[in-house]
RNA sequence: GCCGCGUUGGUCAAGGGGUUAAGACGCCUCCCUUUCACGGAGGAAUCACGGGUUCGAAUCCCGUACGUGGUACCA
């Protein structure tokens, strides 16, 4: 019988989520839905010195927008909590004795000032590693150079100390990637990587495995950043556990920067201005506020969509995926291997084919919560939802329906009056002037019905057709944008049209 | 420096021995619209380089270059 499917994402609290983050999320939760597996969030917080406040809840936060919900988490509870490596600190110490006990690991007693001059050494030595390793350990104190005596004389006189994983050399690591294939290591080149710190907190390579063997987890998904240090974990799992036990593992591709080289970074979305964390994220410290996907404009199922293919896809043409979908034909394996540069122009173009795509209904609330918060009273429901069907074909964020449909709430207050004046004269006055009349008359005010009254009068009065709807979008608009103009004047209602054509006959100059 | 991973248009990418090397974003042109968009029709633009293997290489192998990650008592 196989193990049962059981994937993690693992996040340590120490500010917004990145969406280099929501798509490791993603990639696991998809491989997790697909196999009828659980999907766990741990939250590793074991470098209490980059705590964040406020960090933890705001990633909860963020993944229940993206519609990414845990089976298990410190937010959802479950059978093996707790979810929070903090509050599983006692545990790993024993793991890390053990490894002590069958030599595979071995107290560490330098101070950092010593590991200092040890790294200068080797650096004056033109040494190519500055690794604290099998080359240099004899030479440290540590309880493998030190007598027993002397190791439990500093260990008696609580003289803090560091648990080093003793990694031998001459050996090959190897593992198969579900991604990449096979993938070795020598370990001359792997370093004893501290697995316990002297706070007591283990690090995280001792507290990854030990968490993701305790919480029996099947299959180990993270970014590429880890690759290197893949041996370690899977020595420790062969030491500890076994290596029939550990998870397969699979390392996912970078996000990188759209322009130079690099991860994509915080920094990059301010610099280039486009968004790079999921949700508005406020910075405890400084107060200061990092803009989020979210707050932007983007729908989560833009945003979930554009994440899936950002290395990945299902081998078809197929670019626009629901959740749905992307559960039924996701597989890790056709997971790409190169990283990818993050393109905001094709983001926006995900955003805005979702917009299209989706029931109004699902963002009303939303963009009527921009309209209030730009000051529009007494916004009726149902007229919003007209007025963002007749425009979402032009909003590519949703934030643009602001700019798209606040004239169907407010009335112009300046006019496009160089576009009007070489069409004006006395004749597209009077037209206007007889218009207003002929508009109360209109008993089903819709956008057939008064299309009707205007094209009838201008051929009566011998008037350009064209120009005068220009004028008249112009009057009630502000400006030549917006949609089909008998449109508008039908959702904004008979009197408010016939007010508008009344207060910019007066405002006209010429 | 050393170690790992990678490399198809500007970007995302399909293709994994024989293809006119898909498609999408963006860009350009035209059509539609006397608005701005949407939409439609076209267009420019790609297998990093050098060696092999092979009748045949974008595809397999080896180098090189370049990129990227790691090299912390951070994750």
């Amino acid at each position: 019988m196989t193990k049962k499917v059981r994937v993690r994402f693992a996040p340590s609290p120490t500010g917004g989520l990145h969406l280099g983050g929501v798509r490791t999320v993603l990639f696991n939760y998809l491989f997790a839905k697909k196999h009828n597996g659980d999907f766990i969030v741990r939250i590793e917080d074991t470098d209490q010195a980059r705590y964040v406040a406020g960090a933890e809840e705001y990633i909860f936060d963020c993944l229940e927008w993206c519609g990414l919900h845990p089976n298990e988490s410190v937010a959802h509870g479950g059978p093996y909590a707790p979810y929070r490596q903090s509050e599983r600190k006692d545990s790993y110490k024993k793991y890390a004795e053990q490894l002590i006990k069958d030599g595979h690991a071995y107290y560490a007693f330098d101070t950092t000032e010593e590991l200092e001059a040890m790294r200068e050494k080797l650096k004056a030595k033109g040494s190519n590693s500055l690794q604290y390793d099998h080359r240099i350990r004899m030479e440290m104190n540590n309880s493998l150079r030190l007598l027993p005596e002397e190791t439990q004389q500093l260990l008696d006189t609580n003289t803090p100390y560091v648990i080093r994983i003793k990694i031998n050399p001459n050996e090959s690591v190897s593992f198969t990637d579900m991604i990449r294939g096979d993938i070795n290591f020598d370990t001359n080149y792997v370093d004893d990587k501290v697995l316990l710190k002297a706070d007591g907190m283990p690090t995280y390579h001792l507290a990854v495995v030990v968490d993701d063997y305790l919480m029996k987890i099947s299959h180990a998904f993270r970014g590429e950043e880890w690759l290197p240090s893949a041996p370690v974990h899977i020595l420790l799992w062969k030491y500890l556990f076994g290596l029939h036990e550990m998870p397969q593992w699979a390392h996912l591709p970078l996000i990188l920067k759209p322009d130079g080289n690099g991860k994509l970074s915080k920094r990059d979305g301010d610099r280039l201005g486009f968004p790079v964390y999921a949700m508005d994220w406020k910075d405890p410290k400084t107060s200061e506020i990092t803009k989020g996907f979210k707050e932007l404009g983007f729908l989560p199922e833009a945003f979930i969509n554009l994440l899936a293919v950002l290395g990945w896809n299902d081998g078809s043409e197929q670019e626009i995926f629901t959740m749905e979908e992307l559960i039924d034909k996701f597989s890790i394996e056709r997971v790409h291997k190169g990283g990818a540069k993050f393109d905001f122009e094709k983001a926006k173009w995900f955003n805005h084919e979702w917009i299209k795509k989706l029931a109004v209904d699902s963002y009303m609330m939303t963009v009527k919560q921009l309209f209030v918060q730009k000051g529009v009273k007494n916004i009726d429901e149902g007229k919003l939802t007209k007025v963002i069907e007749l425009v979402k074909d032009r909003c590519t964020l949703l934030t643009d329906f602001w700019e798209q449909g606040h004239f169907f709430f407010t009335p112009p207050k300046t006019f496009d009056e160089a576009s009007i004046q070489p069409k004006w004269d006395e004749g597209k006055k009077e037209f206007f002037n007889v218009l207003m009349s002929k508009c109360a008359d209109v008993q089903i005010w819709d956008a057939v019905a008064i299309e009707n009254v205007f094209k009838t009068l201008a051929t009566e009065k011998k008037l350009k057709i064209g120009e005068l709807q220009m004028i008249f979008r112009i009057i009630l608009v502000g400006t030549k944008m917006g949609p089909q103009v008998f449109a508008i004047a039908e959702t904004i209602g008979k009197q408010e049209t016939t007010d508008r054509i009344n207060n910019a006959l007066h405002h006209f100059y010429f």
